[in-house]
DNA sequence: TAGTGGTCTAGACCACAGC
DNA sequence: CTGTGGTCTAGACCACTAA
């Protein structure tokens, strides 16, 4: 139906893929076995694998030994959330960005419940503002931990927003984002030029090294304006 | 670090994976050639491929022929959003499930701007409300293709909420979620028992078929108690 | 116990991009 | 041109499990 697949691996998920997602193959339906799909497409065992393979790492269909693969009930949409840099949001929208420092102290971890960070970790606390043209876009309130990041105490993030310092230099990361509704309150209210108590969206990430924790940012979006979109693919191959 | 991998090609992913994710292997790094790896591990290159391949799917390393393959240097945060269905995400807190259906009717889709469906489908709009306990924990507005969905003119929806019946009765879809911040309008804030204009979290979700739109649905949780989550894990391996 | 999927091999040919 | 990754083959052995 779309572009013709190059390979025939991927020509047998696209196929099959295709099936489920119009209904032919409904939850439950027993997939053809391996040694059917090899006389039909003409290939090897290793061929068909790979695209079974694949689509039961989606989620699209489950692989029992001995009694075959079937089309998976869906259980959850999983949904595909990019986060991009603030910067990359902006001048997607044809706006200029702007960054600002506000502010930039030091401090140590409390007992914090849910806190990402052990007690008595050194923090860096870092509070900044991103704007889209003349507007504040969005207020972002970080908190990195010194002792998983060192090189942060040489930084003044007076120039380089700290998102994207620290993508520069963390290696890499897992993460847990949150997003939530929250009326502003008076600071934030103030930073953002709103009143107290609009609707905002705020999104928190906490990013996670080998094993400690690398920090824990507030990203506040002022009203209705922004809002955070996922695209789903029950097969995730196509992208839109 | 983490549990054994039971199969050499995910052994052999996991250390790469962990090279990259402690740092020890930067972005822009070179990776290991096939043949290297091959030797490394005595086995042969179709399972090194299969790890490496798997990686680049991830989007942990990028591979060029005759160049080799390097790690990645991370573009945006692709975090996974597990959207489930409102009645487990209130018995996972312990709290009774009661669905409470407010009104049905039909309708025409007009020319929406960036509305997903065609001007002229018949609708049919729902509106329930879902209870955690005693509360109300969302307001659900739905609209519903009766061109994608005809069975669904048949069902009351008295009983069965509309997003479980769509998920028996539609075979898969793509999908688009939204999420944002919104001050709750007077009707939605009297459905929910709240003050008009308290902060609320909407998540839109358009669902697709394989050509048609099948639903749209708003649904609106109420303050700043429900939390949308996700997770996020560099090589798509973990799952915690 | 028999049949399925999970994994792996030791080759092979090809496309592509850097040299 | 050369070396890399992308793909595919025609086998093989094993683990698991439904019958």
């Amino acid at each position: 139906m779309n572009e013709r697949p190059r390979s025939l691996h991927q020509r047998i998920l696209a196929d099959i893929s295709g099936r489920i997602v119009a209904g032919d193959w409904p939850p439950g339906h027993r997939i053809p076995f391996e040694h059917e799909l090899t006389e039909q497409y003409g290939c090897s065992r290793m061929t068909v694998n790979k695209a079974l393979s694949q689509l039961a790492r989606n989620g699209l269909i489950e692989r029992h030994r001995r009694a075959g693969s079937f089309v998976a009930r869906p259980r959850s949409q999983a949904a595909v959330l990019e986060i991009h840099e603030i910067r990359a949001e902006v001048e997607a929208m044809g706006l200029e960005y702007r960054y600002e420092l506000r502010e930039r102290h030091h401090l140590t971890a409390t007992a914090t419940p849910g806190g990402p960070f052990y007690t008595g970790t050194r923090l860096l606390s870092v509070s900044c503002l991103h704007f889209a043209g003349d507007r504040p876009f969005c207020l972002e309130r970080r908190l990195i931990s010194l002792h998983a990041v060192p090189e942060a105490e040489q930084e003044g993030f007076a120039e380089v927003p700290p998102g994207t310092w620290l993508i520069r230099h963390v290696p890499w990361s897992s993460a847990e984002h949150t997003i939530r509704a929250m009326p502003a309150d008076r600071a934030t209210a103030a930073a953002l030029g709103i009143e107290t108590g609009t609707a905002s969206l705020v999104v928190e990430r906490r990013t996670f090294g080998a094993k400690l924790a690398v920090t824990d940012v507030q990203l506040i979006y002022p009203g209705s304006a922004h809002a955070v979109t996922a695209r789903f693919a029950p097969d995730g191959q196509a992208k839109a």
